[in-house]
DNA sequence: CTTTTAATTAACGTATACGTAAAGTAGATC
DNA sequence: GATCTACTTTACGTATACGTTAATTAAAAG
């Protein structure tokens, strides 16, 4: 008795088109059973759906998020994976941290705009 | 004798290609001086594939940092604009954070798998 | 049994940001 | 003057992530 869900209510659950989650599947991301014809995802595909969507707001490709997917499929005991997976982290906080940086500088920009639209008041 | 630059020496200089400046020329993201067919790129032009680069690192698309950037030339008093920058800004901070949350997220994700993996040795 | 409704596959289209030849030119060097 | 080097324009190619018909089909509702 676990839930299950059709390829429109996750959609709506996670607010992307039903497009989107069959093209997971299509590059192998998402795998879910068939009533029929029909895709039917339990709780665990839906797991993994949010946990694609993570990655894509982290800024990973689709090609490496399937390579991350693996890691918690396979018994989780590769090392040498696990490694690769903390690189590739460690290099997005470095862009995030590069990112706050470029806000703040954006922010002093904007604040010298706005003295110069005050002091021509 | 302000310094002038090569599209070459731009590249370079901001580990980028020429194709890419060339781009943004294309774009209307910069309108550099000629020497005969040659660009020609002053401090300005530098400052603006500064500002180019930096947006994108905010990840604004090449059409939205034209129109910022037309913001700097236009004697900034046009207030409605600067609030629409200001919107987009702060839509970029929303998603930055969401970004630091997905980090922490994945991160207790690993440091889970480590502990499976520890646990089994 | 007929009509919706929800879902399917197949396939072409789209936007962004350049990469990558290919062919030519202009100035500097020998 | 020939060649090398830096630079130019033109234009087709590429990767990613879906959007968008179009044509079916199966199951639910009447």
């Amino acid at each position: 008795m676990d839930a299950l869900y059709s390829i429109n209510e996750l959609a709506e659950q996670f607010d992307i088109s039903a497009r989107a989650i069959r093209f997971y599947e299509d590059k192998a991301l998402l795998l879910p059973q068939r009533v029929g014809s029909r895709r039917v995802y339990s709780k665990r595909d839906r797991a993994r759906l949010q946990l694609i969507l993570r990655g894509k707001r982290l800024g990973f490709s689709l090609v490496e998020i399937r390579e991350y997917l693996d890691l918690y499929d396979q018994d989780p005991s590769q090392q040498a994976q696990i490694r690769l997976l903390l690189d590739k982290i460690q290099e997005r906080r470095l862009q995030l941290e590069q990112q706050m940086i470029d806000i703040q500088d954006t922010l002093s920009d904007l604040d010298s705009i706005e003295g110069q639209v005050r002091a021509k008041t």
